[in-house]
RNA sequence: GGGGUCGUAGUUAAGCCAGGUGAUAACGCCGGCCUGUCACGCCGGAGGCCGCCGGUUCAAAUCCGGUCGACCCCGCCA
């Protein structure tokens, strides 16, 4: 075998007149009876092969028998193509090989799909022979951006004095948070290590021990249910420095998307990116992590009903619940037969994919003349005037409302303006719009649990002037943790952690955690805490999913060489899979009957 | 744990609601012809336990029950 002197791909004009070897799959042959030609593949991209009997006859009579995604190496002369013969649809177009020797490197059955961008194949197929799947253009690509991001994250994150530590792979579970993937200890028995949700502690500790900055591009773990957008292993861009504060993260990051935008896709992003706070968040958008793609806003009227004699909402706002609107721009014209797919717990389920527990979406049609729909009849001029005026409305406008505690509204209300937000084509293709949210509660109450929980996690550090809250009002007590939000999807997430042990105490304590659980569980953190602990936050991104965005994926297994089903399988390998009795056995493990 | 969509040649789909004739098409595959194609073309051909198990029926791809698998969503994911 010869060493292949260029990619099929990456061969143009330049090339013409010079002798090269290739190697690669063979895309498709074009079989004229006399001449041969082969497309020949390689991760840069197509380039054609001309097998001519009269120029080399013994490499033309092997060409017929060549079949797709053999492997072949090729030795030939660059050729620029006759004008008619040119073909605009590839890169290499304008030329081709044409061959003198042929060797097939290795035969191949027929693949059970095409390999090519347009298919339209069950996933779970493409899954199974996931290396046929990846050596489509699209694929290959999306691996190229996902190796292009690292990339520049990495020459960014070094000129900015950070250091790579890796962290331990096998380490202990610890309380709160998601559930966690265990290994067995086989030296000791009953016992087991967690894989990390995230390396938290350890890069906490790697500020403790003085590193400064800190990052790692690294698996995560955790053992819940799988989403387009989730996958049991991810990889986490996770940072952390000393002696900063919000800003100093913020900036660091806005820099960070800068330069990889800028790189990878050629874009100037403008710094700094807005912010919200968690309050602003679910008040004009009823989410933590809102699409700004499109302007659409929810009006909060809960005022404005107080003492309205339209009973549904009335009794929303004396149950203690709320009244929004989400009113869209000149959408009056809407079918009634849309607006009654927005009635009953079913038909929202049916035609929005909506679960949050409404019961039914009102609205009010803003005509010159009249206002239209069954709410508006029960209206007063007085409160029509306040949503008027609230909602900024005009003729030709339609407002939809939803009532009911707070949760559900927002969470129906989100759903809803997405709906829209894509439905009506308010949403601009290839823009990409970063928030920060900030300010969010250090603690959210669970119901389940009957205890309050961290929001962000255990170690993030509550606002100073909210510290004295925390025995108080803990639901008032706002966190020093910050997201990144790009396109409505949350890509990352950070905080400034507690550095003093006495705070961490005190959060620990309106987190239920009783010091003897605090010491048994987090004694290594505790005491890092009293030897000199700095200042210090920091920041994980969400790799996977950013490089999903970048790459204009529908799905983050798309930007994953090897990922796993919604069921956690790798239809690959066929993990998990059973093991042999012997090795349950080395480990003290009984598999318990369903 | 829950809701929804889907499963028929290698692939993608039609047929299923209203059970009954050799289960249909396109692409792919195989063979033949063809010296400038690039969605090559033309001629011919093969290919199916209709996901699996069970039930109803004279008769099941079609109706019913279960089961397995893929995807989307809710819960969950600090």
């Amino acid at each position: 075998m010869k060493r292949p002197t260029h990619r099929c791909g990456s061969l143009s004009e330049d090339d013409v007149g010079k002798r090269v070897v290739l190697a690669g799959w063979v895309q498709t042959v074009r079989d004229l009876g006399g001449v041969v030609f082969v497309d020949l593949r390689d991760r840069a991209g197509v380039v054609q092969v001309v097998f001519n009997p009269e120029v080399a006859p013994s490499a033309h009579e092997v060409s017929q028998t060549v079949r797709s995604e053999y492997v072949l190496q090729v030795e030939g002369v660059v050729r620029r193509r006759s004008p008619e013969t040119v073909n605009p649809k590839i890169h290499t177009g304008t030329i081709e090989v044409l061959a003198e020797e042929l060797e097939i490197l290795n035969e191949s059955k027929t693949p059970p799909f095409p390999i090519e961008d347009e298919i339209d194949t069950a996933e779970n197929l493409r899954l199974r022979y996931r290396y046929l799947d990846l050596r489509r253009p699209r694929m290959t690509r999306n691996l190229l951006t996902r190796h292009r991001v690292a990339s520049s994250i990495r020459k960014y994150l070094e000129e900015e004095g950070f250091v790579e530590v890796e962290t331990p792979f096998l380490t202990r579970s610890t309380p709160e948070g998601a559930r966690d993937y265990l290994v067995p200890s086989r030296i000791q028995p009953g016992r087991f290590y967690a894989l990390p949700q995230s390396p938290q502690l350890f890069k906490q500790l790697l500020m403790v021990a003085g590193l400064d900055r800190y990052y790692q591009i690294v698996k995560c773990f955790r053992d819940e249910d799988l989403r387009r957008d989730r996958q049991p292993e991810f990889t986490q861009v996770d940072l952390e420095m000393t002696f900063v504060e919000e800003a100093d993260v913020q900036a660091l990051s806005e820099g960070m998307f800068q330069r990889l935008f800028h790189e990878v896709l050629g874009l100037e992003l403008q710094v700094p990116f807005p912010r919200l706070t968690y309050e602003e968040a679910l008040d004009r958008y009823g989410t933590d992590k809102p699409d700004l793609r499109f302007d659409l806003t929810l009006v909060d009227l809960t005022e404005v009903f107080r003492e309205t004699q339209f009973q549904l909402f009335a009794r929303a706002v004396k149950e203690g619940g709320m009244v929004k609107a989400l009113p869209l721009k000149g959408e009056a014209k809407m079918p009634r037969s849309e607006l009654d797919r927005m009635q009953g717990e079913e038909n929202l389920k049916r035609h929005y994919g909506i679960q949050t527990g409404a019961r039914g979406v009102a609205w009010i049609k803003v005509q010159a003349e009249a206002w239209q729909g069954p709410v508006a009849r029960a209206l007063s001029p007085q409160e029509k005037e306040e949503i008027q005026r609230r909602c900024g409305l005009e003729p030709g406008d339609l407002v939809l409302f939803v009532a009911g505690q707070k949760g559900m509204v927002n969470a129906t209300l989100d759903l809803l303006r997405t709906h829209f937000g894509r439905k009506l084509g308010l949403l601009e293709e290839g823009t990409y719009r970063f928030v920060w949210v900030t300010e969010f509660p250090l603690l959210e109450y669970d119901p389940d649990e009957g205890r309050y929980t961290a929001m962000h996690h255990p170690f993030t550090a509550p606002r100073p002037e909210d510290v004295p809250l925390l025995s108080t009002e803990p639901d008032k007590v706002r966190a020093r943790a910050y997201d990144l939000v790009l396109n409505g999807n949350e890509i990352g997430g950070g905080s400034i952690r507690n550095h003093r042990l006495d705070v961490q105490m005190k959060v620990f304590q309106a987190l239920g955690i009783s010091l003897e659980e605090a010491e048994e569980k987090f004694r290594f953190l505790l005491e890092a805490l009293q030897y000199g602990a700095p200042p210090h936050g920091g920041i994980a991104f969400g790799f996977d999913r950013i490089v999903m965005l970048l790459a204009g994926a529908e799905t983050i297994r798309d930007v994953i060489a090897f990922p796993k089903t919604q069921r956690a399988a790798c239809l690959l390998t066929e993990a998990p899979a059973e093991v042999d009795p012997r090795q349950l056995e080395e480990l003290w493990i009984r598999i318990l009957p369903k």
